[in-house]
RNA sequence: UGUCCUGUGGUGUAACUGGCAACACGUCUGACUCUGGAUCAGAAGAGUCCAGGUUCGAGCCCUGGCAGGACAACCA
């Protein structure tokens, strides 16, 4: 066995996203001493969303990879769109999703001494200026793609107004506005970026951080790509909006001669039919489309998580996705799948009736209960075995019914016999209607040598429902969700707003379901199958004596394919 | 119009860096099943945006097009 050629399996394990591949050639020539460090950035001016997660799950997945690290950094450099109660949520969802950064939790306002120093290097190497053009005067100067702005009168200041300009800045002289900072690169720069781009404004506001000891506060491409040097960043990650931005980064650290990091991006994740912008989700919850970042309905992991998603199958997902250069939409039923296949193993069995209808069995005594065992979990034989009650009085499912069935119907029809899953076998005789034709009540017999795990029963049957005692069940509310909205893509039609395509249905409630007593021992955000109906779990909402569940998602269902 | 990024089955990602395209989701069969779930077996589906070129040989290299996207905030 000296020469085999690596086996297809082989070889796929060793497939690398092209990150990987930067970083271990990086590796290999010993860029940085061999040394991996990465850092996830949040904006603390919102929640985190699914597309957030795949950013973290790459930057805190490579550092895991090749043993290095990642730290935690909120960019908090807006003081009046940033709060503290963010950050709280974003530190939560990571840790959720099952990620630690240690005692590396850092802020950009950490730096801002550093970074005000650093522009003080920058202004004495006559590569930045004061300017008090006001913003309406700044994009008047602009120039086109091919035509160079203007310069600003002020760029040739010399260098020892500038410094005391920019300290007067520092210190609170001047009104909000009135003046910025500015780098001096080149006005004909085919990258607007780098025409004389505005490193810091005068913001006379409370930071949640530093309070009110700044009243400057420096641009996003001044305060990260330094932040990356300060903390020795390796390989800063980050989504392809930014690719223009990083000459400018480059230049930074040309000029300052401070850590070279590297800035390096993929493109952000899209979900079909639903959107990942920040600022419309916001929207979202502020004209109450959805009750709250929480809302099952919302690709937040706040969401997600009230939904019944687990870590497990997030960092799946996020791995799945995969990582590259070029636009892509995922279809959400890569996401169902995932956490059906996690929920799967991990889940517990239940019986639940969404629409229920009565079934009574003629020939079974009244006023006995019998305590019928039934496993937890069939593909955790861990999981081990409960007993559910049984009766003369049951309800079923009322779709598990037909009186006219097609030929392909493996339910309970008039004279068929179904299986009680593992109860007894039943055959449907007749049903009571209210005046309206409606269906109340479907009477069966059953079969007493039939019932599951006797010698007896091993009689073959087309079908298998679920059920529940009438008299122990427990009435629950369950709330049905579907895509928030109805087009795929959402946001991208011109001439549209993405919410002329919400969709009207994308929650049911049903308030008289019933469920088997077990659940009224189930905990907040616990995770069930609802046997032939899918995986549910109990939402916050539940109290004592009113159980609600939210339907994560559905089993597959050919049946309903079928129908089609 | 300028600069930059990107074009591989329906969707996403690969192809050990020149050797006739693989994996996953989805779709469709069939088997099995006390969940029409799961599991198992199998199938269909791209000749890699287009046109030239280099080469014995190109998705990978070169040239020229075309298409989509990003940028032009005192947001990040």
């Amino acid at each position: 066995m000296t020469d085999d050629k690596p086996t297809p399996a082989a070889n796929e394990a060793r497939s690398l996203n092209f990150i990987e591949q930067i970083v271990e050639e990086d590796i290999r020539s010993g860029k940085h001493k061999a040394r991996v460090h990465t850092r996830f950035p949040p904006e603390p001016n919102g929640y985190l969303h699914i597309g957030h997660a795949k950013a973290f799950c790459l930057d805190f997945g490579i550092a895991e990879k090749y043993g290095g690290l990642c730290n935690l950094r909120f960019d908090d450099t807006n003081p009046i769109t940033e709060d503290t109660s963010y950050v709280d949520s974003i530190r939560k969802d990571i840790h959720w999703m099952g990620f630690d950064w240690g005692n590396r939790e850092y802020y950009a306002s950490d730096y801002f001494d550093q970074l005000y120093d650093l522009a003080v290097q920058l202004i004495k190497k006559g590569k930045a200026f004061v300017c008090q053009l006001t913003a309406d005067e700044v994009n008047a100067s602009r120039g086109t793609d091919f035509e160079p702005d203007k310069p600003s009168p002020y760029r040739d200041r010399p260098v020892e107004e500038n410094l005391q300009l920019f300290e007067r800045m520092k210190n609170g002289e001047f009104p909000n506005d009135s003046m910025t900072l500015r780098a001096k690169i080149d006005l004909s720069s085919p990258n607007m970026h780098m025409r004389d781009p505005i490193l810091y404004r005068i913001r006379h506001a409370h930071h949640h951080r530093t309070g009110d000891k700044w009243c400057i506060y420096p641009m996003y491409d001044w305060a990260h790509g330094q932040s990356d040097s300060i903390e020795g960043i390796t390989h800063s990650l980050c989504t392809l909006e930014f690719v223009p931005h990083r000459p400018l980064y480059e230049w930074f650290i040309r000029e300052l001669e401070i850590f070279p990091s590297r800035q390096i991006e993929f493109a952000r994740l899209n979900l079909s039919y639903t959107i990942m912008s920040k600022r419309k989700l916001l929207q979202l919850v502020k004209e109450e489309h959805v009750k709250g970042w929480d809302d099952p309905r919302m690709p937040t992991i706040h969401g997600l998580r009230r939904r019944g998603y687990t870590p497990e199958s997030i960092r799946q997902f996020a791995d799945m996705v995969g990582i590259a250069k070029r636009e892509n939409v995922i279809d959400v039923a890569l996401l169902e799948y995932c956490i059906r296949e996690d929920l799967n193993k991990r889940a517990p069995r239940v019986m639940g009736v969404l629409n229920p209808v009565k079934l009574i069995i003629d020939n079974y005594p009244e006023g006995k209960t019998e305590y019928l065992d039934t496993v937890n979990n069939p593909e955790d034989p861990e999981a081990g075995t409960r007993s559910l009650p049984f009766s003369r009085e049951l309800w079923i499912e009322r779709e598990d019914f037909m009186e006219d069935p097609p030929k392909k119907f493996f339910r309970l029809s008039p004279g068929n016999e179904v299986r009680l899953k593992s109860a007894y076998i039943v055959k449907a005789e007749s049903v009571e209607k209210d005046a309206d034709g409606i269906i109340t009540a479907i009477h069966c017999t059953y079969d007493p040598q039939s019932l599951s795990g006797s010698d007896e029963a091993k009689r073959k049957v087309k079908g298998t429902l679920h059920w529940v005692s009438a008299a122990h069940a427990l009435d629950a509310e369950v709330r049905l969700y579907d895509r928030l909205f109805n087009d795929p893509d959402p946001d991208g039609h011109k001439g549209h707003n993405f919410k002329e395509f919400l969709n009207p249905d994308s929650l049911t409630i049903l308030n008289h379901c019933k469920v088997e007593p077990s659940l009224g021992e189930a905990s907040e955000l616990d995770h069930f199958q609802f046997i032939r109906l899918g995986c549910f779990n109990l939402d916050p909402d539940s109290s004592v004596g009113h159980l609600v569940f939210n339907r994560t998602v559905g089993l597959k269902d050919t049946w309903a394919k079928m129908k089609q």
